[in-house]
DNA sequence: CCAAAAGTGTTGCAACTACACCCATGG
DNA sequence: CCATGGGTGTAGTTGCAACACTTTTGG
């Protein structure tokens, strides 16, 4: 409860922001889900902006501070500022107040009306180490494919996430920030194809990624198989 | 003064919203600068956010405040949030206050941190009647070709807004949304290359405009050069 | 006739799609 | 040999750019 005691002095009033926190794992494309202290109620991974802090500097700590990682893709894509987004959810906030046992201030605060920024973040799965903090018990990869109810306009922030992701897709390179150092073509390919939710061609697809030049073929392969190992390859410095 | 004078009370602290006001006029794009009273600083179109409304209804409120109009072209495109993009800016606030003659509440509370929503209209010069508001003298329609120093951190908000209004351009029919009811083909093309800062050839863009199929051609024709009068072109329902 | 406006035709380029086909490799 | 992975060739399409050329119309 550290982070809200000290809200009215260390933060700005009626600021938050929220990360979509994207990963690619067991072929799927997963987001980052957090649930509340007790409660059955999931979020995206939100934070406070510090008073002399930037927003953007405010969603890259709470990055930070939800997967360990620095240097991460993250990218703003939309100022949420509703009336009611929040202040219509009070039943949903005395639930959460009782469920970590804030104190009478800490729920007016909370509850009081807040204006959040969303910002789109893309990391590999095999390099994050979720840290729930204060107010969460349990956390969650939720697959995009499959609905789940979330805390708030959450539903919403994570619909323009996804726009905001397919926008980025082959101007930022995400596909090879889901991925870890090195991956086959396939696994671009499927990166790609939970991303834009179509199926790809693989000949077409292919030459497409080689010739942008960014990856070098790794002359080590998979072993295992009964049949010809797939080359490895991992992005050119 | 009434604005700023029943700002603690009326209008969510920290949180402001800025408009880009785009018009096409004498052949150039140009947008809405401000003049604060008695001084020398010029803003762009901004105003707070009410404790009960939306930012995108401030973002529209301000704008019809602005320019008398309703059902405008409007679209958010950037939240401004470094620490310092206008505490860092006291002493043009101190001028500011003493211009207009302020109180040092009203001072405190406009010197304070704010956190700003960007926001790309686009108005038919035509149809807008320009109100200055309480706190400014004079206003202009500058010229995006020529460069303005302007208050803050509104020239990057400027930057930002250009940017958007091109990724906007041909999916938001933002050409047809600075012209009058009716134009003529070549000035159609004169937007588009204002907007792109660039020239085009004319029979491709011709080919390319009238594909869309959402003009239609109006007999009626210019009078008076010594040559074959343009065709004039409106929206179709 | 001239000048400006409006429109057509054609050529070539680049990107993408679909699909046929071939080679490589490990068992 | 088979199954899987990796890659080439090619034909068709689409959109766009460049440019030549024709037609319309008012004076």
């Amino acid at each position: 409860m550290k982070n809200i005691e000290h809200s009215s002095k260390d933060w700005l009033p009626g600021i938050s922001v929220d990360c979509v926190v994207f990963v690619f794992h067991e072929n799927q494309l997963k987001y980052l889900t957090l649930k509340f202290l007790n409660s059955d109620i999931w979020s995206l991974a939100g934070g406070y902006v510090g008073n002399r802090e930037s927003i953007n500097d405010a969603a890259k700590r709470v990055l930070t501070e939800r997967t360990g990682l620095t240097n991460i893709f993250l990218e703003q894509f939309y100022c949420f500022g509703e009336f009611g987004r929040n202040v219509n959810a009070r039943a949903e906030f005395a639930k959460i107040k009782n469920d970590i046992g804030s104190t009478t201030d800490d729920l007016d605060w909370l509850s009081s009306r807040f204006i959040s920024t969303g910002y789109v973040a893309v990391v590999d799965y095999e390099k994050v180490n979720v840290s729930l903090g204060d107010v969460s018990d349990q956390f969650m990869w939720q697959n995009v494919r499959e609905f789940k109810q979330l805390f708030l306009d959450h539903n919403e922030i994570l619909d323009k996430a996804l726009v905001k992701l397919r926008e980025c897709l082959d101007a930022k390179l995400i596909a090879f920030r889901l991925l870890p150092e090195t991956f086959t073509m396939s696994e671009i390919q499927q990166v790609y194809e939970a991303i834009l939710g179509a199926s790809l061609v693989r000949t077409n697809f292919q030459r497409k990624i080689l010739s942008l030049n960014i990856l070098e073929r790794i002359e080590k392969k998979f072993s295992g198989g009964a049949h010809k190992a797939p080359y490895l390859y991992r992005l050119k410095k």
